[in-house]
DNA sequence: CATGAATGAGCGTTCATTCAT
DNA sequence: GATGAATGAACGCTCATTCAT
């Protein structure tokens, strides 16, 4: 998938030789280390981050992590096939035959949540694209754009039928996935910011729902 | 100012002795030295990103580039001071007298424009935050928060005064950081994804227009 | 013991979590370490050392000398301690019980065996001295400043009964600390000066002799 | 003179083209540049020590110093022949005719205030010699073999007439060089061990001549 | 004379990766 | 499976030296 062409997912980076025998231990030292990697990677990118600082974070050997998979960037693309996935699901759930507003908040707040839920997970994909992308490019070119494409033609129809303002609805989204990630990506500059942490995500949710349905000025 | 108190700016991190005696081609090399650093660092970090790079797009040798700052520290430091300033004219020039809608998307469009025309330099910070703002967590805590606090108060008062809808002015200027600079961290992303790559900026002022003022919700 | 307060010997430079267990080879690789760090630094002192000419010289590469010994610093300190133990004991052996002269001569011909036997051991602290002494001076201020006022106190007791002419201890042993060693560190010089360098400790030993008890009037 | 056969001293190791003809201001310089380099080679050797410390000790630019002598290497061999002369005089005073007791107390004497009066130019040769001698081994070999020859036989004149003590005049010279340098050489560590750092070279003398004179054992 | 500017070579150290066990 | 041991390549940085002014 990552880096690949499409959805095939024939490419396995492991050291697994028949496609589906792997032993119980097995998925769980892969999955202890996509979750080290997770929080490393998240911090501070590809480049910046080190096998040593996974291994470390994973209670594993360096070696016996590389035995998993035989380089940094194929425990790079592994998480981030493990996340995608998770990371695009809700768009997939917008409804053509629902009530706009109520699709489009209704996305909106399930984005926003997964940003509070997982807050590392968009702070991988903000790095790998500031860096240019050069893992899910192709991702983003095919399996994103297609689905983008999509979701915009139902907005675009909801737009001719007059339920909704008349917007770019690729701009749409894109200012739906800026506030919602933001909250995740720049948490340590709106902790900063924000006097009372705990209701950080219960303003922004008020906050984005008025703006996204009523806009500031009074009706 | 970077990681140091506030505004003061003293501490000269540079070769030079007498405090504002600097020979034309120190100034100038020095900025050769800030642009190739600004083209790097705002692509892969502070961790991810070397000397050898930096000193490669500028065209100068490794040691050369450690003659004018001592260390790879010293580069992001100076880097950081540099861009600090432009990055954060805009929201002081709100004015409380002003018409409050217009004030505000007056601030959201100059985002929005600089995010243009110095993606970067947003990249910069956007990875410096990521990383957990290791440099400028002190400039966040004191001059950001004074400022952004200044400004939340006046928009407080124009909610009070019926002239906004009610929203928290705290993540209403998140909102517009969130949507103006996602064009220039994610622009990989939307570049792929807008078929017309000339009027993603123009597209996306007419959409933040409308979201920011009136909302989806046709009137 | 180097650079800490005294004696206590807990912390560990090397990579071994386990306090006593190391293997075989890790025993036998320090071991190569500090006897080509020996032939190094004994040589060109801490700053006119490098990493690369200990890997030359113990035949391995300088990775993983590092590997052994986190930095140059931590090598020098393993080596100064490996090597303080053996450079004291004579002293420790000076018997208050025993005939005066016996045991200063006795304590004086120990040295020089030494220095014939260890040559680098004593360039190795010659070198630690005339550089300041940076990380022995707490092993100066505290072990040796003990011994020595402990063994000064025996002298001058011997002194005070008239079994040794009266000289000032402390400068006595400075006298055959400076005899003994000086064949050891400028063992180049005398060499170069002796016509049979064969002969070179028993002529030593004779005049030594002679120095010590009798003195150049003939009695 | 070092590192050359004897004592022609044809080689210029400096800028100066006509012979005799240096401008006060070069002079005074090069003074300056000697006395810094003193400071800074007698501490950490000739390989530990940089030109930097050297033209900063001396307040002067680094281009500058090396101005005055081409290399590093150069500064090094001009202050060596600076501090040689001055280093060996005392020993060509010993005069044959004189009483032998007396010569060589007196020179002694005259070694010891040489070591409390410039220890560095002593600590220089230390470390000179600690490294292998690589730079006065021709002048050990030659001028200082051939006068410590000559004193030698003076000294077993003596012996041979019954003035002194049977002992081998070339380690008595030794044992004079010894414990006299002792005190410029670890002049740290003496100054950790005397409790009254004033009368360090009052109580060396004392025991100093005792010992060389009449031994530790009662007469 | 004097010095900023510049650099190739080398320094101590880190790192991703390999290999033997 | 798992891990110590090992290393070439590269990293940030320093240094002696050169050169233009």
């Amino acid at each position: 998938m990552v880096n690949g062409m499409t959805t095939n997912r024939t490419t396995k980076t492991s050291a697994a030789k028949s496609p589906e025998k792997k032993s119980r231990i097995q998925v769980q030292n892969r999955q202890r280390i996509i979750d080290a990697a997770l929080e490393v990677f998240s911090s501070y990118g590809f480049r910046g981050s080190t096998v040593a600082q996974i291994s470390d974070s994973a209670a594993m050997s360096k070696a016996n992590v590389l035995y998993y998979y035989k380089t940094k960037q194929a425990i790079y693309i592994a998480l981030l096939e493990h996340t995608l996935v998770e990371w695009l699901d809700p768009l997939t759930d917008i409804d053509p035959a629902g009530d706009p507003a109520e699709e489009l908040w209704s996305y909106a707040r399930s984005k926003l949540e997964l940003s509070k839920a997982s807050p590392e997970a968009s702070r991988l994909f903000a790095n790998e694209i500031l860096q240019g992308a050069p893992m899910i490019r192709n991702f983003l070119e095919n399996d994103l754009k297609e689905l983008v494409t999509s979701k915009c033609r139902v907005i675009q129809t909801w737009i001719d039928e007059g339920k909704l303002a008349p917007v770019s609805p690729l701009h749409l989204i894109f200012f739906i996935w800026a506030s919602t990630q933001h909250y995740a990506d720049f948490s340590v500059q709106t902790e900063i910011l924000c006097d009372s942490p705990d209701s950080i995500f219960n303003d922004a949710e008020q906050t984005l729902k008025t703006l996204l349905l009523n806009g500031l000025l009074p009706r």
